[in-house]
DNA sequence: ATCTAAATATGTACTCGGTATATATTTTGC
DNA sequence: GCAAAATATATACCGAGTACATATTTAGAT
């Protein structure tokens, strides 16, 4: 998973996640907005240019895992028991990343700051907002692999859609939860609630589809 | 509806008009991306800071109507018939919306070419996602509203993020749709279609709330 | 070892969107 | 016609992102 063998990739990881991990620090300390590239680049000790080398854009240092959730999804979809529909694995996936604490699904502290420097900011939310459709899409895709089917059937998008609308506002509403109550066990049972409130019309929208 | 009484507001609104106008052409023509702002303010003749006087953001020249969209649906909640379920209500108006060439659900060359002027750049889409949230937003306070309910309810946002997810995924697949067959007719039938299955979802999910 | 080619880091200079601030111009209500 | 408020506009600035040129490091062959 990590460290490649050659020193070349393995200098150029250590440097990205040294910029990452600098600019995590600075962002959730005084707000994204607040916190230039320049800063950044002497912070990390790094030339600016050499930020922009790895992250395209400031926020992909904020969110620099979300090739991490893509694959979450995609391999639940792949490696499903195949007497489980598509639908129901993708529940069941929602509930074992609770368990495992999954990023974000484990309501720390640490999780509330991360939404708050989030909700803080429009450039944040803008690609969160991206990463989400993006997610939908690799779930279509994901889905119509599953049965063998065109991805660009309005069905598979219909799917992919409600269950990323569902998880959006299961993952919104359980932090909602959270930053009131300060209980990451109700957070949990509310958001997994949701996701399976979410399911049960998922799988009526889909009734007569291989998916539900 | 337009043209208010006092010379003031009618020549600011003029004027706010005429860059809009200056502006949706010229993105349309060249692409969102490859106009500048100094551009067009020199077309409209105005000075680069009225246009940011009257639009705070580039993308405001191209989404002037957004305003429009939300209204309508806060009114078609508001004045819905009693004996008729919220999400009903919004399944019709849905068809009545196709049914009067509502902007964007009347399939022509113009559409197509606003949809593709939003596909080629990234600022647009971005915004784009922003509105849907909004949209789904004021649904939630709508729907909250219809049923005396409190719009912060978990229910009440998993109504909302389903529908508009739902409308979203059927606007984007007709518009697809319209693209490779040029028929407006298909396209209009694709979009109900794809709405009409997500309304049964929907009222599985919500079943045994006053919203279903 | 050393040389070459490729990958990586970095500097300089630029474009463009957006803001802050000050000023001029127009409109309205008296 | 006058004072106050709204509107238009000019100037100067900030910060993200790009283009391009250059230096430095590493991999791989001789």
């Amino acid at each position: 998973m990590s460290a490649p063998s050659d020193r070349r990739s393995r200098k150029r990881l250590a440097t990205r996640r040294a910029i990452a991990h600098v600019a995590d620090r600075l962002f959730l300390e005084r707000g994204f907005e607040n916190v230039t590239v320049d800063e950044i680049a002497a912070a990390a000790d790094v030339g600016r240019m050499t930020v922009f080398n790895h992250f395209p854009r400031k926020e992909d240092m904020f969110f620099d895992r979300d090739e991490e959730g893509r694959e979450t999804l995609r391999e639940a979809l792949r490696q499903r028991d195949a007497g489980i529909a598509p639908i129901e694995t993708l529940r069941l996936l929602a509930h074992r990343l609770v368990e495992e604490q999954a990023p974000y699904l484990e309501f720390s502290s640490r999780s509330q700051v991360f939404m708050e420097t989030v909700e803080r900011s429009e450039t944040l939310k803008a690609r969160a907002r991206a990463i989400r459709d993006e997610l939908a899409h690799v779930v279509a895709v994901a889905l119509a692999e599953c049965v063998e089917r065109d991805a660009a059937d309005p069905d598979t998008y219909l799917a992919a859609g409600l269950l990323l609308a569902t998880w959006s506002v299961a993952f919104i509403q359980a932090h909602r939860i959270f930053r009131q109550t300060r209980d990451a066990e109700e957070a949990k049972a509310a958001f997994l609630a949701i996701v399976d409130q979410g399911a049960i019309g998922l799988k009526a929208a889909m009734a007569g589809t291989p998916y539900a």
